[in-house]
Parts: structure tokens; sequence; C-alpha cells
RNA sequence: GCCUGAGUGGCGAAAUUGGUAGACGCACAGGACUUAAAAUCCUGCGGGAGUCAAAUCCCGUGCCGGUUCAAGUCCGGCCUUAGGCACCA
């Protein structure tokens, strides 16, 4: 019997002390997989995780044995709010409880018998790895990625800080579900959106899942149009609108600003000022979800200025109203209410001019149609066209051009938390903005903080930490007393596996451009517009300053899907659904739970829990090792042409099937093997070695602890894990005959066997003389015969 | 409202990309072994009609059409469902 608790450990020791999967960097050939590494919580490894790491596992170990070398690293996302969360409530400082929870989770991950290569973790906390996070940081400030600003800002009141746009999810708190207030305040931002454009072409050089890529264009949101210059009515001064339907621009009855709009106190009229301040702000009131919900009835209020239409110097009101955001386009939109939805309720609540420019039955329209009312467009029918036109017209009178815009918002980093990478930057009252000089990074992040959030910044509250010198003058100076978000430790982490103990640099350039990209890249979907998106834009931002030469981190992404409790619902400590990998080890072993990850699930699609079919495998893989347990010693030389055709096909399927990540087709194609080499041993005959060697090696990448002990049992020595993956032998494929099928208008009627030899016609001949095919053919006239050469015929009879 | 996936037996799922739908497994049923149970092994297993049993026939990949000798697969239109975006001008 297979006691997997003696025997699991023991080759996983064996694999330790032997360093087993220790990549060598001299061997070429390489690939660089990874899993996204783990956020160190105090609970138990769940079965998510088990999910993320043991199935691609499968997917290394078998690059492994096919001659790759293979980069299999694993560390930690260690900062982040749960540890300073569990800090406030326990006392326990967010360094010893992480610093704990590492130590224990890289036991429980090695519980999974994973290839993965310790020797170059990375841990995001400590000091040597944050130092080239700040050293990012200053990079991207020295080349004006970086910068400072004062805007309204995403700020949830329970976790006490700033958010960015991406972790806010319907106007609520991604991590804690708390509805986001906005704040004006001075943060850092990084400029991702300097990299719209490329960010967005670049997702088709890469092998990513479409829906994944759709998630980043919506996110960047392109929009083509154009802007358009109005003038304001007796003053100098002037305003852009953007947008899509330059085309409509006859139609333009009135413009309206956002409230925050800055133009608006300096249009007022004087009669109108009551009233556009009382609106401004009410609208500074409603929150940013309320003040989005469609359904909400427009408002606004009239500003008492007129713009003048460039196009044909018609003068129409300025209106202001919270349907327009300041952070989109330009903040200020020319109204069409002919021809948009929205100006159209507007228009029609307001009592403001409609007027049509397109022809239809109905307002307002918004299809294609015959210009009207539009001077030198009326007659065309053409969107295109006609934008072209009024864009040439507007750039004439330098009143317009195409322009395109983007949703994407810049991303802000600043955090007014503790457990973070502190930003390197020094106030100075001489100097102004210091940036931290590189030599005396990291800037440490002290230990003995009143950490307990109350909106400001817990290292304000340190004067150790907040009093210092300007690196300039040498005057007394502050320090910047935000934190890093973690998604920008995140960024980079995958550059830093390949040459994790550099401590002269991030990484050296050579080493880098050598290992990555990261070829195939394992993960959630959720980080899809977050870590994803922030990665690439790192990667670019490092490119253009020259610290490495290639364009994308990730070559391939792969989605796991979720694994649901046996139920079919999430799985959750409230609804008790929750099924813990440790039972599992304790009750059949590693082997066991990995195999089920792999078998039972389409991996990105995942599915609920099922008992039974943990059971199942485990009753699969007894049968398999009971196989070589009762291994006799047969040497036999002998070869069955019905099992060489099975375990070459299971050779040749495996295969295919690993390279597209469907870990249960390969072990379904292995357990037909398994079926056979039964079958055989059934009717009392020894089943020569070399079957049982090639099982034991087929299997090896998916259950790794099991594999080394049969391989042992053969009288092997370790490690299985170094023979090289069985290769398939086309000649042990071929067949000499085969069942031909035989259709009469597409369907079924008989089956023949034929060899696989015979022609077309000899094909058609035996079909046709099929005395079952007769009766359906009999009496009809055949209108054509197609032969498919070893497969059908199919007769079509009218 | 818009975008993107996904809908296949009682269940988890396959299908070499247009060529025998349901591989492999679970559950279930029958049988063997056993004093018995468990374990193990063998057989059957989409639905319906038909038969002592078979043969055989009809239907069947969310729905409706289309292309094709042939459609789970391609095209058009819908429905359901999951996820994302949403007053983005």
């Amino acid at each position: 019997m297979y006691d997997f608790k003696v025997i699991e450990k023991k080759w996983r020791d064996y694999w330790k002390e032997n360093d087993t999967y220790k990549f060598d960097n001299e061997k070429a050939d390489k690939i660089y997989q990874l899993e996204m590494f783990s956020y160190p919580s105090g609970a138990k490894l769940h079965i998510g995780h088990w999910y993320n790491y043991s199935v691609p596992d499968a997917w290394a170990r078998y690059k492994r044995m096919t001659g790759h070398n293979v980069f299999h690293p694993m560390g930690f996302d260690a900062f982040g709010l749960p540890a300073e969360n569990y800090a406030i409530k326990t006392g326990i400082h967010p360094k010893d409880s992480t610093e704990k929870n590492i130590e224990t989770m890289v036991g429980q991950i090695n519980a999974i018998g994973g290839t993965f290569d310790w020797n170059n973790d990375v841990i995001t906390c400590r000091p040597e790895y944050y130092k080239w996070t700040q050293w990012m940081f200053l990079q991207l400030y020295k080349h004006g990625l970086a910068y400072k600003k004062e805007a309204p800002v995403n700020f949830c009141p329970s976790c006490n800080t700033v958010l960015a746009n991406e972790q806010v999810v319907a106007g609520e708190c991604e991590r804690c579900g708390t509805t986001v207030l906005r704040k004006n305040l001075s943060q850092w931002f990084f400029k991702i959106t300097d990299y719209a454009e490329e960010l967005l072409n670049g997702l088709e050089t890469i092998d990513w899942p479409e829906k994944t890529k759709n998630l980043q264009r919506n996110w960047i949101g392109k929009s083509v149009g154009a802007t358009v210059t109005f003038d304001i009515k007796d003053t100098d001064k002037t305003f852009d609108v953007f947008t899509t339907r330059v085309d409509t621009l006859y139609g333009c009855t009135y413009c309206v600003l956002a409230p925050e709009h800055p133009l608006v106190d300096e249009i007022v009229s004087a009669d109108c000022k009551e009233a556009v301040d009382k609106y401004k702000t009410e609208t500074a009131k409603i929150s940013e979800i309320d003040r989005t919900s469609t359904v909400k009835e427009k408002t606004g209020v009239f500003t008492g200025a007129y713009a003048v239409n460039p196009i044909n110097g018609k003068e129409v009101p300025i209106w202001i109203s919270d349907y327009v955001l300041a952070s989109y386009g330009t903040g200020c939109v020319m109204a069409v209410p002919a021809h948009d939805e929205r100006d159209f309720e507007f228009a029609t609540k307001f009592g403001l001019d409609i007027i049509p420019v397109i022809e239809s039955e109905d307002l307002p329209y918004i299809g294609d149609g015959k210009y009207i009312n539009s001077e030198v467009l009326n007659g065309l029918a053409n969107r295109e066209e006609a934008k072209d036109k009024v864009v040439e017209l507007l750039k004439e009178k330098g009143k317009g051009d195409k322009t395109t815009t983007y949703k994407l918002r810049d991303w802000l980093v600043s955090r007014q938390r503790y457990w973070g990478a502190p930003i390197p930057i020094i106030y100075c009252d001489k100097c102004g903005v210091v940036p931290v000089p590189e030599k005396d990074l990291p800037v440490e992040l002290p230990y003995d903080v009143e950490f307990t959030p109350d909106g400001s910044s817990p290292l304000a509250k340190s004067e150790e930490f907040v009093h210092c010198n300007c690196p300039k003058c040498g005057g007394k100076a502050v320090r910047e007393c935000d934190t890093l978000d973690t998604f920008v430790c995140s960024s980079w982490y995958y550059l830093r596996y390949p040459d994790a103990f550099n401590a002269e640099k991030p990484f050296s350039k050579e080493i880098v451009d050598k290992m990555l990209p990261v070829d195939i890249y394992i993960g959630g979907v959720e980080h899809a517009c977050m870590h994803l998106l922030y990665a690439r834009f790192f990667t670019k931002a490092l490119r253009d300053m020259g610290y490495l030469s290639f364009d994308e981190p990730f070559k391939k992404l792969v989605h796991q899907g979720m694994i649901l409790g046996p139920d079919g619902e999430k799985m959750s400590k409230s609804k008790g659904n929750t099924i813990s990998p440790d039972d599992y080890i304790e009750k059949y072993g590693s082997d066991v739970l990995r195999a089920y990850l792999m078998f039972a699930f389409n991996y990105i699609e995942g599915g609920p829990w099922n008992e039974e079919g943990v059971k199942a495998i485990d009753r699969f893989l007894a049968r398999a090792y009971r196989l070589v347990e009762e291994y006799n010693g047969n040497e036999s030389e002998d070869r069955y042409q019905d099992i060489d055709y099975t375990l070459n096909n299971t050779i040749k399927n495996v295969r295919i099937d690993i390279e597209k990540f469907q870990m249960n087709t390969s072990i379904a194609r292995i357990m037909e093997y398994v079926n056979i080499l039964t079958k055989y041993n059934s009717t009392g005959r020894e089943i020569p070695k070399y079957y049982l060697e090639q099982l034991t090696i087929l299997l090896a990448p998916f259950v790794p602890h099991i594999t080394e002990e049969m391989w042992k049992m053969l009288g092997h020595e370790p490690s299985v894990h170094n023979m090289p993956y069985p290769e398939f032998d086309e000649s042990k494929l071929v067949i000499t005959s085969y069942e031909m099928v035989i259709q009469v208008n597409g369907k079924v009627r008989a089956k023949e066997n034929m060899n696989i030899k015979s022609t077309k016609e000899e094909m058609q001949e035996v079909a046709l003389k099929n005395e079952h095919v007769q009766k359906f053919i009999s009496g009809k006239k055949i209108i054509n015969v197609v032969v498919i050469p070893g497969k059908l015929v199919n007769v079509v009879v009218k």
C-alpha cells in the first residue's frame, strides 16, 4: 500500500536536499514560468492557492522533462492593508506577523510538491527589495512620469486612505465595500496616460485571453473625435469641447460646462451668479455614484454667458450641469439635442432649442442619414465624410482638429497608510520638492510607529522619520509621509526574480533581457485592470529609460477559474461551504489533491467541488500504483501491438493537451493507457517493465511524489523528474484497417471495415454495395457521392 | 444601454478546428469474488419507439433561420447566464 504521509515527505526532503529543481542559468532554452505571487495572510493556504500553484506545476514539470530550462520562482507580495488591519486589531506589528506568516506559508506551498525555486525569492516588504521600489519611483520622477498634484481623489473613509481609480468598484472601495468620498488632496500620480495608446496597441502582440484584453481596452477607453474651440461672446476667452459627432456641429444649440470647470467663475453673469454658486455647492455634496447615475433626472443652470459656434457664428447659451464630467475630455461639451439622448433630455426639460441636422422621423436620432440645416453638409449622407469636411473647415479657421481621448486616468500611488514603501521625497522650504538621492536609499520604514489610521499618514507621527536634512542645501526639511500603493511593488517583481540578490541595481539589463519576457503567467482575472495594466506600464517606461529592451512583460497569460463550494456557490466562511486543502492532504495526500484539481475541471473555468471526484482520482492513482507494486521483475523485451498503439497515442495526445494547458484531458489519456494495462494484467499476464516505466514517467508531471516512489520500485535511482518525457513513435500509430462510415444524405447508415490503403473508388464501391445502404438508395437517384479517404462516404440521393 | 465570454447526458467534462456528438471520469443498474460488507474486477448506461432479446428507426449540442454532400463547430437573428464598462459627449 501507498503510505503517502511517509512517502510524500520523504521525496520532498530529497528534492530539497538535492536542489532538484534549481534553475541552471547556463543551460539554453529557458522558460520563465510565473504564477502571481501571494499575499502572506495569517490564514492557511486555501483551495484557490492550490489551484493556482499545483495545476501549472504540471506544466512546469512537463517542460523540464522535455528539455527546457524552467525558471519557476516564488515570492510574496508582503506589503498591504490586511497585515496593518490585523495589527490594529491585535497589536502585533505588521512586520512581525508578516514575517511569521511567510515562514508558515513557505512550508504550506512546499506541501504542494511544486518545482518552485526558492533560491531567488522576492519579498516586497524587505528593505533589500523596497529600496528598488523607491528607486523605480525616483526614475519615474526623473523622467517626468511621477508628479504631485492637488486633485479631487477617491478616499475610503473606512481604510482611511486614498485609492486609485482602478480600486474603486461601482463607487465603492474595492477592499472593504465602503462608499468612496471625493476629497481634494495633494497626491502623487504616475503618468500612465502617456502610455495609453501603446498599452492599447501592445495588446495585439500578446497571447492573452481575449476577455482580458477587452477589459483593458475598455478601461483605456479610447475615443476618436474632434475638439472644437468656442469663443465666449463679449470676451477674449475661449473653451474647447470634445465631441465624437463633429458632423452635427450645425445642430449645436447650447454648450455645457462641468460645474467644477475653472472657467465657470470667470464667465458667470452677475444675475446668474447666485444660482450658479448654489448649484456648484449642491453638486459638490453629491457622491460620485449618485452623480453618474443614469436614472437621475438632469439638472443644471444657465451661466448668463454665450458661446459662438465657430462653424456658423451662431450664439448659443452656456449652461453648467453635473452630467458633464470635469475629468473626461475637456470638461465642456457642445450639445446637439436633436441627435444625442442626454442633450435631448436636458433641452426638453429646460426649453432649449432643438435643431435637427440629419433627416429622421423621431428625435433624438443618433443614426445615419441625410444632412440638413448644415450648409456645406446638406445633401451628404456619409458620416465620416461629413466629419472630415467639418474638421477641415474648423482647421482653416484655427478652431478645431481631430483629437483622441482616453478614459484611462493617471495612477494615484499615494497611500495614507503605514505598511508600505515610503515615498522617497523630501520637502525643503528653500529647495522645494527634493527627491532622495539614490545613494541614500532605502528610506527605511521605521518600526516604532503609531499606525492606527486617522486619515493622515501614520509616518507623520514619527518625529524621527519626518525630520531630516535637505539633500540639496543641508537645511532642515521634512519627508513625504505617504507610502506607495502596494501595486507599485508588484509592478516590477517579475523583473527582480532572475537577479534577486543584486545589491547594485534592481536588476542587470543583460540578465533581464535574457530571461524575460515571462513566457507564461498564471493568475486571476481580477487583476486585469490593475496589476496587469500597471506591470505593462512599468515595463514600457523602463524600456524607454533604457533599463530593458522588451515591450511586454507577459507573453502568454492564463487565468485559472474559481473553485466553488460543493453547493455551487462561491466559498465563504459565512456560508459554511469552504473546502480546506489540509483536510484532503491529511486524508488522501498531496498528489491526489493535485490530480483532482487537474482532472475535474476545465482550468480556466473552474467549478464546484465534488467529493466523489476526489475519490475517483484516488482510485485511479491507486490502480496505477498497484500495477507497479505488483510488478514481478518481467524484464521481457516483448512488445504488444495494441498496448503500443495506446501508449503512443497517449504520449502523443498528452503532449498536445499539456501544451494547451489541458491537464484534464491529458490525465484522461493516461487513464486509457492504465485501462489497457489493467486489462492485460487481469488476464494473468505479467506486464513488461518497459510499459510500467513509460507509465511512471508519463504520470510524473501530474503526481510527482507517487511517481518518484514508483520509479524507485522499478529499481531506478531518483529522480524520475530528471527523465526525458516519452516521445511517441509514429510508426506504432499506423493502422492497417479502419471503420469506414457510410452516410446516406448525411445520416450514418452503416459501417464497413476497410483497409487503410483502399482507394476512393474501392470505398465508394463497398459503400454502395452495402446491403443496409441499398435499402436507402434503391429506387432513388444518386446525385453525388462524397468520399473522404480513411474516413467516410456520403451518398447523396434524391 | 454598450462590450466580452459561456450555454453539450442525471453530473464534471471531451470532440484532431466542417466529417461517426458525448472520449475520460462520476453517479446509477446488473454480475463476479466474499459468510457478509468494504475494496477490487467485468458488463451496461443521451432520450424515445420497437423486440423475449436483438436488428432497426426517429429525435438530440439554449432557440429560430441560413450556407454545405455534411454544422456542437461557419453566417444572420434572438433567449438565458457570468463578468466588465456605464450621463465618457
